[in-house]
DNA sequence: TGCCGTCATTTGTATGATTTATTAAATCCA
DNA sequence: TGGATTTAATAAATCATACAAATGACGGCA
């Protein structure tokens, strides 16, 4: 139980969230699913039944109902006849969809979870530069300079974060995997609470321009492996920068290493 | 337009979809994804408009409504008043989550699909086997090691395929990473499909227990570097059985090698 | 004590009425 | 004629209400 309440007006948006909140049942179902993430409802607590739910968020029950069941089908609840609502353990939680993700990312710029982000860009990234080094087709190719050109064009951080997603976007679809495309939203999560906790000024962003160029360089001239190790090395930074800033730390034993410093890869 | 009707009866569910179909909004959920996923309505198309969709299906507007919803969620469809419902394009689909994954899974055993999930597990899989090796707790070594029991113990194949399941998804708990362990997901529709295909002998599969029991040895001591290596073999075993068994091979060009043999670790 | 039927509570399903959003046609000016 | 504006038609969106089904709790009974 909180301030929950359905507010009818456009909020803030993600970057890579499908929920805008343009309907009713929509509001809804950011305003739950906050409150969901958010841990205003402990895991395995009931909820409020319906009828009570309607009245707290001033909305029918066709609308809290769908919300409802979009939560649930995002593994956040579950329902049953006379036992009522609950929340569903967070390990069943869809946390690779978009909404989620976002709504995680909004409540607390936590440092663990940023390190969890990091660690699963150091997964997969460097992994889909060498597909994509080795498999992008010239259009593919084209969009990812075109990202590129607007990075380097950026006038300011909101636009460079913009363009440094579509770069990492282009990446993933040039990998021609379709099950990888969708983890940009784990990218643009990253990002996001980058942008959100150290706004940076847009020189200093740019420091960041070279790496990319090299990754760039090493798809374009098709040599997977040298895209892989240099996307390796672009996280590599990205982490000491934020390592260096502080946000990585909060008071945990020892943070982990990236997982390609075992794989032989010159670094 | 097709043979849609919606099963009043539970039919056969997948390893890990969340949809069982017990509610009839659920069944709608599964009669329509399936419809959508397997391309009954193309990309773009409208479908039919409620009232035609609730005859069709023979259920009421709000259990059609919220079964549109949840699959809206799942950024399979979208709705616009005035305009109807259509089927967003592919690129738009949640690939992740687990319903759409499995009803992608049902729908004709894709030889590109199956391509698309190996090379995710290549990706993933060793990476999450060296986190696991490094962090681990006692309680989820255990687990790994019961799992691995019940595969020596399985009495068929379907126990195999369960047992196995709970390997893999061990792993993935004992990295400690909760973006990690959603993509079990990914790993249950493999070994679902191929189980699904090619129908071995239990006497077949348990070829593969030295591979995991090498595995399960790296990470109880602790060894991220041999998890790492020992998974990418296991992989790439794998990978070979299904080459030979035709099941990769659709008359396409050339199939994409494994990106962990680019990595420098010694196969 | 342990089993079984009843009941109350909660979600599930159905239906009709009304509102809102959006497109496309129709209309009105310049 | 051309462009902007108004209007109308249509689909989903929302609301309200009624009834059905499921299930956990309670109490009676052997």
């Amino acid at each position: 139980a909180m301030e929950l309440c359905v507010m009818r007006s456009p909020s803030n948006q993600s970057v890579s969230a499908t929920y805008s909140g343009r309907n009713l049942h929509g509001q809804v179902v950011k305003s739950l699913g906050h409150g969901v993430v958010g841990g205003a409802y402990p895991a395995g607590e009931l909820l409020p039944n319906e009828e009570v739910l309607c009245r707290t968020l001033d909305v029918s029950r066709t609308a809290l109902r769908e919300a409802i069941k979009v939560l649930a089908a995002k593994g956040l609840l579950e329902s049953r006849p006379r036992v009522g609502t609950w929340v569903r353990p967070q390990a069943s939680w869809n946390m690779l969809d978009p909404d989620v993700l976002s709504w995680r990312c909004a409540t607390g710029p936590d440092a663990q979870f940023l390190r969890h982000l990091t660690e699963m860009r150091e997964i997969i990234e460097p992994a889909a530069a060498a597909l994509a080094a080795r498999g992008r087709s010239p259009a593919q190719l084209a969009a990812l300079e075109a990202a590129y050109q607007a990075m380097e064009e950026a006038a300011n951080v909101t636009e460079w974060v913009e363009a440094d997603l579509a770069f990492h976007s282009a990446i993933l679809q040039a990998t021609n995997n379709p099950l990888l495309v969708p983890l940009v939203a784990i990218i643009g999560s990253a990002l996001e609470s980058l942008l959100g906790i150290s706004a940076r000024k847009s020189s200093d962003v740019k420091d960041a321009l070279p790496d990319h160029r090299k990754v760039l360089d090493a798809i374009r001239a098709g040599d997977a492996q040298r895209a892989l190790h240099r996307m390796s090395v672009m996280l590599s930074d990205t982490r000491d920068l934020m390592q260096r800033s502080g946000m990585l730390r909060d008071g945990v034993e020892d943070a982990a290493l990236p997982v390609h410093h075992m794989t032989g890869v010159a670094g």
